[in-house]
DNA sequence: AGCATTAAATATAGGAACTAGATTTATTTC
DNA sequence: GAAATAAATCTAGTTCCTATATTTAATGCT
């Protein structure tokens, strides 16, 4: 509000200094004056100015009764500041094919809510998805009594390409364009919000990075393994997107033998066990057969496969010997880490990681790549959607302008 | 030399000036203090004392007589600066299993020099590899008459993964060692230089980006087609690496149908037709047969293809069949604009991209990434290694110490 | 030749953001 | 209640920048 001007050059220098507090500030308890010249080298007149400015802004606050906090014993008590995990609030989305599910949390990423909805049918219209997705965003926000005002970013995975700038275009795919029909606009125009669309396997991998199997990792592939394989790639650091955000497409699998299309391990077991059981002849005391075949899916089979059924076993088998294939191409191709195969099942994967275990040498040179299940399950989309609204926020942290501090509806009566 | 110290934070500034100046200046004609307030916002008097302050560390120099440079007329005759391209050399090094080629440039990478030497075999020993490399670095700086001490930055292509330091470790394979034999710390320790080594294909592909058919775009990959294939990978204008530097690596095709194997057009086109030779039945009348079987080369096929012999001309259709199996896997899974094919032979793959355009749609959907030959033909690798060292003399140009304006030995007669 | 015009250089004053060191203040300990 | 302590606050002084006034070295016109 103050018209005060500084010059580009000397605010590049107070910019500097309030993103290194607020860094530092962002994941820790509270920190005194002392803490933070030691960690900027800047010294104690600044570091308290750098606090009152970003106290000002609504991210920090001053801790008022210091002596509860700190064990120190002796000398003048130090003004303590503590960053603002409620300043505002953030929103993760994965909205799959069949439903959607937002996840609310704080600016450091804990979940306050979470809120799902299903889509009418598989193959939904882009209004339908566009309404939804809305609704459900919305209705996660009530659940904890959130003012739309509040959400700083909104962050939407969506099973398609997607562009740096979130848009799916020039596809030639009217699928995937209708997955992702302009959700950063739609959301910007209708509630105001800073929307992020991107690729759910790079979110899945995001949050594999953030929380799962990836954590620590500079170099990592995960695998989304579900209908259809797409793989979320990451190298120093960084996720790759290709020219229209198509990096990670598996089409190319269809090239590679032994393997022959992308379909997703969720997708093949439950076609290679329904394929076996119409032959009456192989396994004939399979508990597989006691189900309707429309009972059959990835689920039934990695259960019956872990009782040791011989049927479920043989398509794990196969399974693990495919991802071996798969994960080997992407190893060599791209040197990385870790390969993490995600899914809605992948706590049941531990069969297939041995036969992957089993037949990486056929194919790889040591230093063999280590290859994870994830344990993040059906969460991994939206966890890695709140880790990008988390990334965007605190990049633009100085340019956003926060909420007033409580929202919440003041109490009826008058002062 | 003069002991002032400026805080850290303030000196962040003149250090983000000055790197904006001579950024500005690198590559253009000299400059008045006028041009640089509108390119870089700062006044006139801060313009000036950058200027001087990079003068004064030797990089650019101020222009004496003014009026032959502007075509201006009215006014005080402005102060113009230009950059320093002499103010210290670059050397590239086209580090092979056969030989090594190094070329020395100014600061702009305008070649001034270019030596090469021959190992005594494919097979001879890090010794040899380190001391002929040094040999042909020094023998290129004396064709020049120019001083090892002018040597800003040295970088070297190997054919080997080479991690992040410049380093081949922990690959398990004796000849990628060999190939590596630690040079950054060998040229360090016997010369000074601050070296650099890099992957072949990496370095091709950094020469494609800069004056190759990748020029401009920020998405790219580069294939080395010679005995072995390799690729370089370009997203968003950085290189990938990979953990182990090994990213690009080609052993994956062992799993490709239709492929089989990570070997390059170099050696299939020789193989083929020789093999293609030992059955006196086909092609009777091909003109290849007129030479020795040691004569049947790459260089011989792709000849008798262009003067449409029907034997060669079976061949190189096969090689395109391949090389279109190859592109689309890289072009699927990377999602880039371009694929390059580079190579020793390069200007003669017209038949290839011919067959490349054909097949492309089979196995990628539109839109399709456009493939094309390399025109830098075998001089890709050490023209990129000169933009590598290039690259980090302008990264680290402030903290270099530029040699003494002069080393060149003064006249032998007194003043 | 002499004077107006012009575009740049130079000089002067002032501000933002930092550092450094002296002084003051709020605690605990003896 | 005084000494010890560790931090806060105050007072200069720095660097690097901006803004504006003044000066300077050209050209062009009479």
């Amino acid at each position: 509000m103050s018209g005060k001007k500084s010059s580009t050059s000397t605010r590049q220098i107070r910019e500097a200094n309030l993103r290194a507090v607020l860094h530092d500030m962002w994941d820790s308890d509270p920190v005194t004056g002392s803490d933070l010249m030691a960690s900027t080298g800047l010294t104690r007149a600044t570091v308290h100015d750098v606090c009152e400015d970003l106290a000002h802004r609504g991210w920090i606050h001053e801790v008022e009764n210091q002596r509860e906090h700190g064990d120190y014993r002796l000398g003048r008590p130090a003004r303590r500041y503590c960053f603002q995990p409620m300043a505002g609030v953030l929103v993760g989305v994965d909205c799959g094919q069949d439903m959607t599910v937002a996840t609310v949390t704080d600016l450091r990423g804990r979940t306050l809510t979470r809120h799902d909805h299903a889509f009418s049918s598989t193959e939904h219209s882009a209004e339908e998805r566009l309404d939804v997705l809305s609704r459900t965003v919305l209705g996660a926000l009530e659940k904890a009594s959130l003012a739309a005002s509040q959400v700083l970013a909104v962050a939407v995975g969506v099973p398609a390409p997607v562009d740096v700038d979130g848009r799916t275009v020039g596809t030639a795919n009217p699928f995937w364009e209708r997955m992702n029909p302009n959700i950063v606009e739609y959301l910007a125009d209708r509630h105001g919000w800073t929307a992020l669309v991107d690729n759910d396997a790079n979110l899945a991998a995001l949050a594999e990075g953030w929380r799962g199997a990836g954590r620590g990792l500079r170099n990592f592939v995960t695998l989304l393994t579900g209908e259809a394989l797409g793989a979320g790639i990451v190298e120093e650091g960084r996720l790759l997107r290709g020219v229209r955000g198509g990096a990670g497409e598996m089409r190319f699998l269809d090239l590679v033998e032994g393997v022959g299309s992308p379909t997703g391990i969720g997708a093949l077991s439950r076609d290679w066990a329904r394929e076996a059981l119409r032959d009456p002849k192989t396994h004939p005391t399979s508990s597989l057969r006691k189900l309707a075949p429309e009972d059959i899916d990835a689920e039934a089979v990695f259960a019956a496969a872990a009782a040791a059924d011989p049927l479920a076993t043989e398509v794990v088998e196969r399974l693990g010997a495919r991802c071996a294939r798969i994960v080997s191409t992407l190893a060599v191709l791209l040197d990385t880490d870790r390969i993490v195969l995600a899914g809605a099942l992948s706590g049941s994967y531990t069969g297939i990681l041995r036969t992957i275990e089993r037949d990486l040498p056929r194919y790889v040179h040591p230093p063999l790549p280590v290859v994870a299940a994830s344990e993040l399950g059906d969460e991994a989309v939206s966890i890695g959607a709140v880790r990008r609204a988390l990334d965007h926020v605190r990049e633009q942290a100085l340019e956003i302008e926060l909420p007033p501090a409580h929202p919440v509806p003041a109490p009826a009566h008058p002062s």
